[in-house]
DNA sequence: GGGATGACGACCT
DNA sequence: GAGGTCGCCATCC
Protein backbone atom coordinates (compact mmCIF):
# COMPACT_ATOMS: atom_id res chain seq x y z
CA UNK A 1 0.00 0.00 0.00
CA UNK A 2 2.66 2.50 -1.02
CA UNK A 3 1.20 5.89 -0.76
CA UNK A 4 3.68 6.42 -3.88
CA UNK A 5 2.95 4.43 -6.61
CA UNK A 6 4.86 3.30 -9.21
CA UNK A 7 4.19 5.76 -11.74
CA UNK A 8 5.27 8.07 -9.34
CA UNK A 9 8.59 7.20 -9.35
CA UNK A 10 8.63 6.69 -12.49
CA UNK A 11 7.60 10.78 -12.98
CA UNK A 12 10.25 11.30 -10.63
CA UNK A 13 12.79 9.41 -12.45
CA UNK A 14 11.99 10.92 -15.83
CA UNK A 15 12.13 14.58 -14.62
CA UNK A 16 15.40 14.16 -13.07
CA UNK A 17 16.70 12.13 -16.28
CA UNK A 18 14.83 15.60 -18.23
CA UNK A 19 17.37 17.92 -16.52
CA UNK A 20 19.74 19.49 -18.76
CA UNK A 21 23.31 19.96 -18.09
CA UNK A 22 24.03 23.25 -16.71
CA UNK A 23 20.44 23.35 -15.02
CA UNK A 24 19.34 22.35 -11.65
CA UNK A 25 15.85 21.58 -10.08
CA UNK A 26 14.92 21.42 -6.37
CA UNK A 27 13.10 18.66 -4.85
CA UNK A 28 10.24 20.42 -4.55
CA UNK A 29 9.95 21.20 -8.08
CA UNK A 30 10.35 17.76 -8.71
CA UNK A 31 8.46 16.29 -6.34
CA UNK A 32 5.46 19.34 -7.22
CA UNK A 33 5.59 17.74 -10.81
CA UNK A 34 5.38 14.60 -10.05
CA UNK A 35 2.78 15.05 -8.00
CA UNK A 36 4.03 13.88 -4.75
CA UNK A 37 2.84 14.96 -1.52
CA UNK A 38 6.43 15.41 0.11
CA UNK A 39 9.40 16.50 -1.41
CA UNK A 40 11.09 13.79 1.09
CA UNK A 41 9.58 11.48 -1.38
CA UNK A 42 11.86 12.46 -4.30
CA UNK A 43 15.00 12.22 -1.74
CA UNK A 44 14.08 8.66 -0.77
CA UNK A 45 13.62 7.70 -4.33
CA UNK A 46 17.11 9.23 -5.22
CA UNK A 47 18.61 7.45 -2.61
CA UNK A 48 16.61 4.01 -2.75
CA UNK A 49 17.18 4.33 -6.85
CA UNK A 50 19.42 6.23 -8.14
CA UNK A 51 20.04 4.26 -10.79
CA UNK A 52 21.73 6.49 -13.77
CA UNK A 53 19.61 9.37 -12.57
CA UNK A 54 21.58 12.62 -12.83
CA UNK A 55 21.10 13.26 -8.89
CA UNK A 56 23.60 15.75 -8.77
CA UNK A 57 21.42 18.27 -10.74
CA UNK A 58 18.78 17.91 -7.79
CA UNK A 59 19.27 20.17 -5.00
CA UNK A 60 17.60 21.57 -2.08
CA UNK A 61 15.43 24.61 -2.56
CA UNK A 62 18.51 26.41 -0.34
CA UNK A 63 20.26 26.22 -3.93
CA UNK A 64 22.43 23.76 -2.09
CA UNK A 65 22.86 19.81 -2.34
CA UNK A 66 23.27 17.00 0.23
CA UNK A 67 26.45 17.69 2.90
CA UNK A 68 27.49 14.78 2.25
CA UNK A 69 27.18 15.09 -1.17
CA UNK A 70 27.94 18.68 -1.84
CA UNK A 71 31.53 18.63 -2.40
CA UNK A 72 30.45 15.56 -5.09
CA UNK A 73 27.34 17.43 -6.38
CA UNK A 74 29.06 20.83 -6.78
CA UNK A 75 32.23 19.32 -8.74
CA UNK A 76 29.76 17.47 -11.56
CA UNK A 77 27.71 20.83 -11.16
CA UNK A 78 30.84 22.90 -12.29
CA UNK A 79 31.64 20.26 -14.83
CA UNK A 80 28.54 20.94 -16.28
CA UNK A 81 28.80 24.67 -16.44
CA UNK A 82 26.80 25.32 -13.42
CA UNK A 83 29.42 27.52 -11.23
CA UNK A 84 28.29 27.25 -7.59
CA UNK A 85 28.97 30.01 -5.82
CA UNK A 86 30.51 29.69 -2.11
CA UNK A 87 29.20 26.13 -2.57
CA UNK A 88 25.70 27.14 -3.49
CA UNK A 89 24.26 27.11 -6.93
CA UNK A 90 22.31 30.17 -7.90
CA UNK A 91 18.68 28.95 -8.41
CA UNK A 92 18.62 32.48 -9.72
CA UNK A 93 17.70 32.53 -13.75
CA UNK A 94 17.88 29.86 -16.41
CA UNK A 95 20.08 27.74 -14.41
CA UNK A 96 17.17 26.28 -12.70
CA UNK A 97 14.37 24.16 -14.50
CA UNK A 98 11.96 26.24 -12.14
CA UNK A 99 10.91 28.25 -15.10
CA UNK A 100 10.76 25.66 -17.30
CA UNK A 101 8.33 23.44 -15.28
C1' DG B 1 4.46 -3.55 16.19
C1' DG B 2 6.76 0.82 17.51
C1' DG B 3 10.26 4.33 17.28
C1' DA B 4 13.91 6.77 15.15
C1' DT B 5 16.00 8.39 10.93
C1' DG B 6 16.54 10.71 6.34
C1' DA B 7 19.24 13.21 -0.86
C1' DC B 8 13.48 18.49 2.27
C1' DG B 9 10.09 22.40 2.55
C1' DA B 10 7.58 25.83 4.54
C1' DC B 11 6.16 28.46 8.45
C1' DC B 12 7.01 30.78 12.81
C1' DT B 13 9.82 33.30 16.14
C1' DG C 1 17.90 38.43 7.69
C1' DA C 2 18.81 34.14 10.35
C1' DG C 3 17.73 30.18 13.21
C1' DG C 4 14.66 26.75 15.00
C1' DT C 5 10.49 23.75 14.79
C1' DC C 6 6.90 20.93 12.66
C1' DG C 7 5.05 18.17 8.98
C1' DC C 8 5.64 14.94 5.16
C1' DC C 9 6.17 9.64 3.39
C1' DA C 10 8.93 5.56 3.35
C1' DT C 11 12.65 2.66 5.13
C1' DC C 12 15.61 0.68 8.66
C1' DC C 13 16.58 -1.01 13.43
Amino acid sequence: MAAVTEEQVEAVRALVSSIPAGRVATYGDIADAAGLSSPRIVGWIMRTDSSDLPWHRVITAAGRPAAHLATRQLARLRAEGVLAADGRVPLRGENSVRHAF
